[in-house]
DNA sequence: ATAAATTACTAAATCGTTTTAGTTTATCTT
DNA sequence: AAGATAAACTAAAACGATTTAGTAATTTAT
């Protein structure tokens, strides 16, 4: 068992006081204490107690980690980005998982705020609707640092991806191939990455002077494999013509070239797919998957840093003071649009 | 501000022993005190302070999970079924990842006894060949359950697959399947689970009377595509003839199948090749990749049961008593093993 | 009717730190 | 040499709960 400050103190005829000014450094502690205190800590193997730290500092030196979807490769990378981070600064990790759904979420937000995390950074679950939860966060004067999936009207730090940019360079992409008649499966309504993509989307198509046709997207309100499937299955039944397609995840793009397969469609020779977000997959698929790269990593990183230079103010001016941060995307070109033109 | 035992205790003209002695049900406090004591924190939406609790009871709630992989589907099927279960029964996750180094592992653990988990879960690093920092756990009397990658030598409860059953079936298949050249890329000499596929291995040639050739097996080290690619390479360029490949993971696995692709060799046609996990990808790639599944899930959702039954005997009974778990494998048949026989 | 037992609480110690407000001793002024 | 200042500590309160031991008030036993 680790010895108590108590026993420190005792060992070395000191008072706790003075040992614990010691290891904090304070500057009424002689330079000579503190080095024998120090050595002898290190000695015994004493950590101070976290627990009993936070009682006085308020200082859990932890921080919660929501991700909507932990089997998702994305948000993994992210999580990377973000425990290395950490674990330079002496954060540990709480992670939840809300399955995108807005009740778990909610659920962890406040099991979070219980275990008095110093933080919280995470991810919306696609459900989620209302932010009431968001705000708690802040009204407990917890950090509260967003990462992709986000709503602009909290006040709080965001990273985000340039998704309109990315929509833009995925189409002007299919477009550079020769493609013209050009599909796009948007995301559900609500988070504002998919709106962006979509009119990142739209946006390219004016700028090739592609006339726009609202029968050509589709919404997908999982972004699962399955819908990918379903909504390409959807589009051909209808039988309207297509020679591209920009998906709003891999996952879906994924699912559209297994229909395409199964109906013999060629791709990318009769139709490019591209999809969002460079999953793993994708690299490993036939045709391997053309996609947009969000730099996962680099989200999960800057996202902790956004928490530790806020948590830096907040100590110093006891106020939360809030940063958005956007990153670029890169295009992948694999061989899912890999027509020659 | 969520308020705090001494608040409420005021609030209701009691003392905050009789409030917190309500809140647990103790018997010596009555029923209509019990009640309005419950109705009034729910109102108000009072919780005990974690951090508080812990230092008089010396329970946090709390478990560490530590996975030598992050990126790898397989642990975080794992991880999903311990989060899952540990949900259900109040416990917070904390998450480390040692990316498969054993200096990383041991600093996490020592972080997380510091933060004073109630439990440690975790599968070892590839790395890991000295195993003090796991008698510490146990010394501290912080409960300890590994899955997956373990040693036996570790006194604590533990959750693994019959690797060697797998390793068993894994080869039965391909003999089934008409293969009798069958080469093996095995994992490293460390962690049991690849010694003990091998063994299945070998136990599947020699049950069907095929004479076992060392120079067909190789040694993959990390497990990774790279690799798996590049013994394919070394064992093609060595002349050694096969039609049948089993690799000790799905990594290496398509790996290799990379390699026969770049060579024109068919898979499953001229080579069947097998891997062992069912990590996602091998699902998506083509040919599909077939299998052995580990029931990750299952195995994490196991860890955590063992976790909490370990916990119940040392809350009565004070002392640790652990006990091992190991679940069956599934041959899961796919495209790279569908040659006809 | 009195002592014993039971009921339903409260006071205070405790967990392991940090921090405020002293306190002692030595040193510096004048 | 007396008072002020500085250096280097210590005592004790505090954080927010739990728990042991104790105490009124009421009920039961004799």
């Amino acid at each position: 068992m680790r010895p108590s400050l108590k026993q420190i103190a005792n060992a070395l005829n000191l008072s706790t006081a003075a040992v614990s000014k010691a290891l904090n450094d304070y500057p009424d502690i002689s330079l000579a204490t503190k080095k024998i205190v120090k050595s002898y800590v290190k000695k015994v193997g004493y950590k101070a107690n976290n627990q009993a730290t936070y009682l006085r500092t308020q200082k859990t030196m932890t921080i919660g980690v929501i991700l909507p979807d932990i089997t998702n490769h994305f948000f993994l990378e992210i999580l990377e980005g973000i425990m290395s981070q950490a674990n330079k600064n002496d954060y540990t990790v709480i992670l939840g998982h809300s399955k995108e759904s807005e009740v778990e979420e909610k659920k962890l937000i406040y099991q979070f705020l219980q275990q008095k995390v110093d933080g919280i950074l995470m991810s919306l679950a696609q459900d989620t609707s209302k932010f009431d939860h968001l705000k708690d966060v802040i009204e407990n004067k917890t950090i509260l640092v967003l990462f992709d999936k986000l709503v602009r009207t909290i006040n709080c730090s965001k990273v985000y991806v340039d998704d309109k940019k990315g929509g833009f360079k995925a189409t002007r992409h299919l477009i550079k191939k020769g493609c013209t008649k050009i599909a796009h499966f948007r995301g559900d309504l609500n988070p504002q990455n998919s709106i962006d993509r979509y009119l990142g989307y739209r946006e390219a198509l004016s700028f090739h002077e592609i006339k726009f046709d609202p029968n050509k997207v589709l919404i997908s309100r999982k972004g699962s494999i399955k819908e990918g499937y379903l909504l390409a299955k959807k589009l051909y039944e209808s039988g309207i013509e297509i020679d591209g397609l920009f998906c709003v995840t891999d996952m879906v793009a994924l699912g559209a070239i297994r229909f395409f397969k199964e109906r013999k469609i060629n791709v990318p020779n009769d139709i490019c797919v591209i999809g969002f977000s460079k999953t793993m997959v994708g690299n490993f698929v036939n045709p391997s998957l053309s996609t947009i790269d969000q730099k996962a990593s680099k989200m999960g990183k800057m996202a902790m840093k956004l928490f530790l230079s806020e948590e830096k103010i907040l100590k110093t001016e006891k106020r939360l003071e809030n940063q958005s941060l956007q990153l670029k995307t890169k295009l992948i070109k694999r061989e899912s649009t890999s027509k020659v033109s």
